[in-house]
DNA sequence: ATGGTTGATTTTCAA
């Protein structure tokens, strides 16, 4: 089963793409961040006409996050985190045959000091004790999405810039990334992937991607439950190189079965 | 320090 995660940076506008990458990478389940949809716009019928079932929880303008399955059903689905009370679409989850699927699209912070960086952190410890839940009640747990933080210095390409005090690498967002993988989840690229150099996003500025000057975000974490089925990880630079991209690529892993 | 680019709605905001 392939289980990929891919920020679109509005689907109204990449919806071509997004069927051309379904058709060309066949994933099993897919993620979504930055719909930019209100539930009524979504093309659930489109991406029906290719095989795949979708959740959604979108909004007008900003955030929104959907689940795709291919040929299969989309179940327990759970809209935005229990008991916190956020204005903004940032969280799905729906069970896939036998795996919880949680997609998230974490706060990116603006800067650190910020009142927008407040709310990460506030959003990612409410996100900690939604997971220790999830986790309990789904052990076979896959976690995915826009993480808006980079696990380590591996993950950026100038770790003199992006460093400890820099947002999507300061020392909090880092501490609570790793709060969250000492729950029980490990880095599916990581399982695979030991080297430095490897980005799932670049600026569309200063000529970012074709530079390669970006960082890992986009994140597919996998529970213990599921660590030895984890077969394959990566990221697809393919839909980054086309026309009008998105500014992401789709992180992606492979369990077995 | 600033600015560079893209997307959705504007006369900026968010990333």
């Amino acid at each position: 089963m392939k289980i990929a995660s891919w920020n679109v940076n509005s689907l109204n506008v990449r919806l071509p793409q997004l069927q051309d990458w379904l058709r060309d990478f066949a994933p099993d389940v897919v993620g979504l961040q930055e719909t930019k949809l209100e539930d009524h716009r979504f093309p659930d019928a489109a991406l029906a006409e290719l095989g795949y079932r979708s959740v959604f929880h979108g909004q007008k303008t900003y955030n929104g996050v959907a689940i795709l399955a291919r040929e299969r059903a989309l179940d327990d689905v759970q809209v935005a985190i229990p008991g916190f009370d956020d204005v903004q679409a940032r969280a799905i989850a729906a069970t896939v045959n036998d795996v919880r699927i949680v997609n998230l699209y974490v706060v990116n912070g603006q800067d650190i000091g910020t009142e927008k960086y407040a709310y990460k952190l506030r959003w990612l410890d409410a996100v900690h004790g939604w997971l220790a839940d999830e986790l309990r009640k789904h052990p076979k747990l896959v976690v995915l999405g826009d993480f808006n933080i980079a696990p380590d210095d591996r993950d950026v390409h100038d770790p003199a810039t992006w460093n400890d005090d820099h947002i999507l690498t300061s020392t909090a967002e880092r501490a609570a990334l790793k709060r969250l993988l000492d729950l029980g989840l490990h880095d599916g690229f990581r399982l695979h992937h030991d080297g430095a150099g490897i980005f799932s996003w670049w600026d569309y500025r200063q000529a970012a991607f074709r530079r390669n000057l970006g960082l890992r975000i986009d994140l597919t974490l996998v529970s213990d439950a599921l660590k030895d089925d984890a077969v394959d990880a990566g990221i697809d630079r393919t839909p980054r190189t086309w026309e009008r991209a998105s500014d992401h690529a789709p992180a992606f892993v492979t369990l077995r079965g």
